[in-house]
DNA sequence: GACCTTTTTAGACAAAGTCTAGAAATCAAC
DNA sequence: GTTGATTTCTAGACTTTGTCTAAAAAGGTC
């Protein structure tokens, strides 16, 4: 876990690593509010303001990627590879789609001056009555 | 636009009929806090609280669809008609992809019991350096 | 006009996230 | 191992977007 933040370019402090736990051990879709509330599950080990900080550094520097679905809150996916989601909007759960169970293709000329970071494909979905 | 509002089940009150004279003018992508100084910019007219009881309620109508694509504000797009969205980063600006202009196929089959509301492409662009 | 229902409103409140300024930890000479 | 510089962490104030409440206003029916 040590060297996979470093060689992320990211020290690895004690509460970095203790985030890093959390997230990396599978991939999964967490919310900030939840990784500071599993993270100070046993005892207070990490402040709201590094949690926070700790995400975003981990997003910037590609350990995760911010999935954002819902209007109330950002969704750090430990699955960095390029996917898809399933969105359960009655639930709030998030499920990952293989590329390759999607065929997107024919994207439009971009704007001019822009150059492509990413193109989200969300499949929203509700409980079916 | 009163014709419109009542066909879409809307009692057009004089503050609904203000805020759809707004969105209503053009397609575009528009914030609540957008609406809010669009509509009281002469004098105040529309108290906040009914901004964004009115677009929830045109929302669920079908009269605007939610754009979820920035974490810190919700767009309400008067352009319903099934597209997609170039999405800025770094200005922030929403701009529509026609449907026809994206090959979307193969979608994978749904979470059990659950059935598709919306299929969002969002392909989000930076300004190149 | 009296009565009833719907809508609007000001402002308190909530939730997610940011900022600040000081404390703590780490690092680098010496 | 002490000193000093740099990085990281922290509590808690603050901001922004949005929701809620309880009362006022508006509108419809007789
Ligand atoms: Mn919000
Ligand atoms: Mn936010
Ligand atoms: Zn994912
Ligand atoms: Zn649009």
């Amino acid at each position: 876990m040590i060297a996979r933040l470093k060689q992320a370019g990211v020290t690895p402090t004690q509460q970095r690593v203790e985030i890093a736990q959390i997230l990396f051990a599978k991939p999964q879709h967490l919310s900030a509010e939840q990784v500071l509330a599993i993270v100070n599950s046993e005892s207070s080990l990490v402040s709201k303001a590094t949690v926070y900080n700790t995400l975003g550094l981990f997003a910037s520097k590609g350990l995760l990627s911010e999935v954002i679905v819902d209007p109330t809150k950002v969704f750090y996916d430990s699955n960095t590879s390029s996917h898809h989601h399933f969105y359960n909007v009655d639930s709030g759960e998030l499920i990952d789609v293989d590329s390759e169970a999607v065929n997107l293709s024919n994207l439009p000329p971009l704007p001019e001056g822009t150059e492509a970071e990413a193109v989200d494909v969300i499949i929203r979905v509700r409980q079916s009555s």
